[in-house]
RNA sequence: UGACCCAUGGUGUAAUGGUAACACAGCAGAUUUUGGUUCUGUUAUUCUAGGUUCGAGUCCUGGUGGGUCAACCA
């Protein structure tokens, strides 16, 4: 027997709707082309096409193009290549745009019956006139016009004999409603640009509140989700579908995502990318889908995160230590284990033989015995982490210090003899000696050491540029501008560092798409931009895509770095 | 001082009038050739005041707190 499962609140909503007779579940993902995705519409993607999916319905994909300055076919491209990635396939691809015609009709009709008009008054005197939130708007001098000046002017309007910004086509509600959005909302804008896919074609363009309902309504969708700052809108999207008599969609709201050290708005993600904050909508630190996709992270933790999140209507904030958790959570269980030295310190073990070259059995992955192992050299002389000495270590400090031994992993027990240090007075070489009998476990008298670290052998080892990124804002909450400021001074300066790392040679024949785990480092892959792509048969770049949890860096406190 | 939405451990999410639970985080321990993983244990929760009820996190009313709405954006 199945454990029950429990539903959030839109599947019960679409569970009664089913109990209720609806035979159909029909689903839309509705983005307007006009930036890229981020990890927010992810959790709305996970949703629209996982219910559709759960309950063998459909879900669309629609672009909700109805502002054609601020849209772009670039736009369109990377929005479908980022669902795609996410593992979702669209039942149908639609434009607001091939709605138009229908629109327009629409509105005719609406004039018609004396529920729209064409209103001459300035941008500045409609907004005066729709009243403030506590005081009811008042009536446009143009409201009572015969429909027959309606019709006329608004084919007009079509026609392009009129400026930008000179007439609007506006629904006759109330201009007294204590909903804002009912005070005459606009259907029609004056625009005289090109549309990326009519072209110029149109000169105005239908709102949002206008669009939005009606194409939900041709397409039949049953279940039209979008998030909380759009019910206020509710009202507005049932006026129209209940005027035109037309197929009645119903909209849900739910609580979109936001995640601590993040923004999530496209006009602020916008802002980081056009003054350079950040290389691009792509660059690793940015919480955009092809941002993530860059810095490692796989579609399987992307979902495994919407799920773990959850659907509910309370505003809320997630840590983003969450998302980390869901990274580690598969790529413990998939990624290939290599090692690697970040920021190397040189270990000669003196009594090693010299040009002596060992290869060493390694596991590949302990959580898959199917990985198998591999061969990994050893010599002479290798590189330790410099974090895995310490000069006069702390208590609990398990790692190398004068005198000290370490087991390194897979390898022999090493002990510390000698400490060489460079003019600045930091520690420049170890010198050390090697027990012949403890290879891949064991000592020559049974002793056991608490401590193993990850090494390389220093003349195979091959230098590789490392990409290391901490979150791209320094404060929890970013959007929240400092004193006189703007979120951009939330931005964490140390946000990326990078390093010339030295590798275990196999890790030179990395390609794009690999991801290992640097034992006891973290999850990296290789680097690579679709958006402005490295020419091919450069030396992989690697980006770390998440720490490993470490319990030291916490007993240690700031010592660590 | 309008309309609407929301309020459960530190963070999220359940509990559909009947024992407040799950995940993450935290803490403690066990295991471990990654201070990783895994396992065990554990700390900590119903905004407030009334009301209805045998019984309220849940229903009702008031309050408080947070959010959304006054783009010719979506």
């Amino acid at each position: 027997m199945e454990t029950p499962e429990k539903l959030n609140f839109i599947e019960e909503i679409v569970e009664a709707s089913i109990r209720n007779g609806e035979p159909r579940v029909h689903t839309r993902f509705p983005p307007e082309p006009n930036g890229y995705l981020h990890i927010g519409h992810a959790k709305s993607i996970c949703l629209n096409f996982g219910i559709a999916k759960k309950y063998h319905g459909k879900c669309n994909l629609r672009f909700d193009d109805t502002n054609p300055v601020k849209e772009d076919t670039e736009y369109v491209d990377s929005i479908k290549a980022d669902i795609r990635w996410l593992g979702f396939e669209w039942d149908g691809e639609y434009y607001a745009s091939d709605y138009f015609e229908q629109l327009y009709g629409w509105a005719v009709e609406l004039i018609k019956k004396g529920k729209a008009y064409v209103d001459d008054q300035s941008q500045e005197e409609i907004r005066t006139g729709r009243g403030t939130v506590t005081q009811p708007g008042t009536n446009s001098p143009f409201r009572d016009r015969s429909t027959e000046e309606n019709l006329d002017l608004f084919a007009r309007m079509r026609a392009g004999e009129f400026a930008e910004g000179t007439r609007v086509l506006r629904a006759k509600i109330d201009m007294a409603h204590p909903n804002m959005l009912m005070r005459d909302p606009l259907m029609y804008r004056i625009i005289h640009a090109e549309h990326h896919r009519t072209g110029d074609k149109w000169c105005i363009y239908p709102m949002y509140d206008y669009a939005h309902g009606e194409s939900d309504s041709i397409e039949r969708i049953t279940h039209s989700i979008c998030t909380l700052e759009f019910d206020v809108h509710r009202p507005l999207y049932d006026w129209f579908i209940e005027q035109l008599g037309i197929f009645p969609s119903h909209q849900y709201e739910f609580a979109r995502l936001n995640i601590n050290y993040t923004v999530m708005s496209k006009r602020k993600l916008l802002q980081l990318v056009q003054e350079k904050h950040v290389t691009g909508w792509d660059d690793p630190r940015m919480p955009t889908i092809c941002g993530l996709r860059r810095r490692g992270y796989t579609p399987e933790a992307i979902r495994l995160f919407a799920e773990k999140v959850g659907v509910a209507k309370r505003d809320n904030v997630i840590d983003l230590g969450l998302l980390e958790w869901c990274a580690r959570e598969e790529l413990n269980r998939t990624a290939l284990r290599r090692m690697a030295v970040l920021d190397p310190i040189k270990v000669v073990i003196a009594n090693y033989p010299e040009g002596q070259t060992e290869w060493i059995e390694c596991v590949n992955n302990p959580e898959d015995a199917e990985a198998g192992t591999r061969k990994v050299p050893f010599s002479r002389e290798v590189y330790i982490e410099r974090d895995d000495f310490m000069t006069d270590p702390p208590k609990k400090y398990y790692r190398l210090s004068p005198g000290g031994e370490v087991r390194l992993r897979y390898g022999y027990i090493i002990k510390c003899d000698e400490v060489l240090y460079d003019a600045q007075g930091h520690v420049a070489e170890l010198r050390c000696s090697y027990d012949p009998l403890s290879l891949g476990g064991g000592s020559s008298d049974g002793r056991k050491v608490k401590g193993i670290i990850h090494w390389v052998s220093a003349p195979d080892a091959v230098p590789v540029q490392v990409q290391l990124f901490d979150r791209l804002f320094a404060v929890e909450s970013p959007d929240e501008a400092p004193e006189g400021g703007t979120f951009l001074d939330n931005l964490n300066p140390q946000s990326l560092r990078i390093v010339t790392a030295q590798c275990e040679p196999s890790l030179a024949e990395a390609v794009k798409g690999d991801r290992f785990q640097f034992e006891r480092l973290g999850y990296f892959c290789v680097d690579h931009s679709e958006i402005d792509p490295q020419p091919e048969g450069c030396a992989p770049v690697f980006n770390r895509i998440v720490t490993l949890k470490d319990s030291w860096a916490k007993i240690a406190g700031g010592e660590g770095k």
